[in-house]
DNA sequence: AAGATTTGTAAGTGCAACGGTTACATTCTG
DNA sequence: CAGAATGTAACCGTTGCACTTACAAATCTT
């Protein structure tokens, strides 16, 4: 299984924004077309963004506003506005082990804190990254097309 | 989206078979008593482990045999063994994104660095747990079930 | 050699999430 | 009001997961 794609596209989408914040209205049509999906997709995900507080839309005439600096929102931020993973968890624990077997009634106990580190792991990393360093970064890339 | 159950499923039967190796023949039907499913689900994970190299089955008779030491097997091995991600890419990247688009010709080359370090984080942080560590954890959980 | 036990695997079921799509009400601007 | 955009509900097809039944292949015991 994997992380959904939704996040990369949320942070397509965050790097679109900015990029092309003054020379187009950026709609859902038109993200729709850089990220080559549905225009109903891109509305779904800027809900959760917005809901989860890092963005603005406006209705009828359309235009994504950023509530933070791009240096204040963290590639985490995204992670868990979109909600990438259940209940918050990496991994799927089988449910209902044999509460009769002593490794059975014990091994969820056990494996937790392991588990709770390992994903700590990844989300601390992900802290590390902003959406500033995503628009730095396509600068770069796009300075280096145009010479 | 989670990662699978099948890799704390195989960590519950790494932990079974080394508790319960001297006490009980430990079969597929044995563990999964114990992890409460079906033993064709835990053939099947015995199947990757097998084919990873990490333990040895034997047929008709019955048996499970580690190919290393507890201390040299990590929660990464169980967890590549397992197939956990997809391709090996815990990200999963919407496909083509428009190349008409400046940001979605680049997006993708971008991305790819930051989101590999975010991965490698966990799975570095999966190389630092063993077996060994689980055995021992397990060894602790049960003296304190028995004071 | 026969029978019992166990693994290996194919095939099929039900379910849930994902990505996609159509359709339409709602909201805002001019 | 007309036009443009978002917000959402409803539905589809696909895929992976967890589970199950069924049976062939391998191995041990007697």
């Amino acid at each position: 299984m994997q992380i959904s794609s939704r996040f990369t596209i949320a942070l397509h989408i965050f790097t679109c924004v900015d990029v092309f914040k003054d020379e187009y209205k950026v709609t859902s049509e038109f993200l729709a077309g850089s990220i080559n999906t549905n225009p109903v997709i891109i509305r779904k995900i800027l809900s959760q963004l917005k809901n989860a507080g890092l963005i603005t839309v406006a209705r009828g005439t359309g235009g994504i506003k950023l509530t933070r600096e791009l240096s204040e929102i963290t590639f985490f931020d995204v992670y868990e506005a979109i909600g990438a993973v259940e209940n918050g968890d990496l991994f799927h624990f089988h449910d209902s082990p044999n509460p009769q077997c002593p490794v059975g009634r014990n091994i969820h106990a056990l494996l937790d804190g392991k588990l709770k580190a390992i994903q700590g792991a990844m989300e601390d990393e992900m802290r590390k990254y902003t959406l500033l360093d995503l628009r730095s970064g396509m600068t770069e890339f796009l300075a280096e097309e145009n010479k």
